[in-house]
DNA sequence: ACATAAAGTGTGACTCAGTCTCAATTTAAC
DNA sequence: GTTAAATTGAGACTGAGTCACACTTTATGT
């Protein structure tokens, strides 16, 4: 489990080691992440950004977004939208999600059994496994008639 | 399993029970996704259909593509790309998908432990699931070293 | 077959997420 | 402090997809 320290210091790690520079920009994007709602989009954080400190581009938040992505701070994913979401890589080594059609809501899950079936289909297909992604829709019990 | 003729049927039933309109349009676009390699996207089949038929507009291709959806006939998904992927939606009642990383194949699967093991995260977690989507990424047998 | 009303179409302008270019700035290291 | 390389902000640009609207086609009734 990740806090904003180890996450930091992941990022200040990455960048010695690849003859990056550590910038304000880059710190104050991942501080706010940490503060932003845990699954989010680049657009969204990039005004949310925007407003307290004015000075930060659009480009550097999506810059910025990659870097960590690469770095494994975040993760890019799709949650049923036609943009990217992200969110922080940290919670557990791995979850999907359910999602409400209806109010948005998200609820994360891991579950061993789902985890373990995947990996034999892979193999029964001749494939090598990577990542995957799972999101099962539905209504939540506030929407449902 | 639904052929050509099937899908047609039911486009016209649609159209008839909707008050819409059977258009040569319409009736194109059908046989030419019939045409098509089995995932596709709006672009691929607009071009490919703009070659044959060249009165086709974008803007029909897309409208059809979305009234295809909402009959059932053809599915909109997210196959990894960061632009909607279709398919037929007629082999097996559900499926989902193995993709490779590098040659972008396409496998097929349907595993019924997979589909009860989330019926039962959905009822666990208090949500009535609609419709889940599962993607593996990994790497094929000409593509692992 | 013809008239009519409503649905559908093509065009091109538009939106929106995301990327790119490049001159100006900042960082790291000596 | 100097310097070279990396980074940044601004705004132009791209590509998927949508929209408005004048024009065309379809379905239906006669
Ligand atoms: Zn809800
Ligand atoms: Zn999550
Ligand atoms: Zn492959
Ligand atoms: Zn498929």
């Amino acid at each position: 489990m990740l806090d904003f320290h180890a996450a930091l210091k992941k990022l200040r790690n990455h960048l010695k080691n690849n003859d990056l520079r550590f910038t304000n920009e880059r710190l104050t994007i991942l501080e706010e992440i940490f503060q932003f709602p845990p699954h989010f989009d680049a657009e969204q954080l990039f005004i949310y950004i925007r407003k307290k400190h004015n000075h930060i581009s659009r480009a550097t938040v999506y810059r910025t977004l990659d870097l960590l992505s690469q770095i494994g701070i975040i993760k890019k994913e799709n949650l049923g939208k036609d943009y990217a979401s992200y969110e922080l890589d940290y919670k557990m080594p791995h979850h999907d999600h359910l999602i409400c059609e209806i109010c948005g809501k998200v609820i994360e899950f891991a579950d061993d059994i789902i985890e373990k079936r995947q990996r034999e289909i892979s193999e029964n297909n001749g494939m090598v496994m990577v990542r995957h992604q799972l999101q099962i829709f539905g209504r939540c019990k506030e929407h449902t008639e």
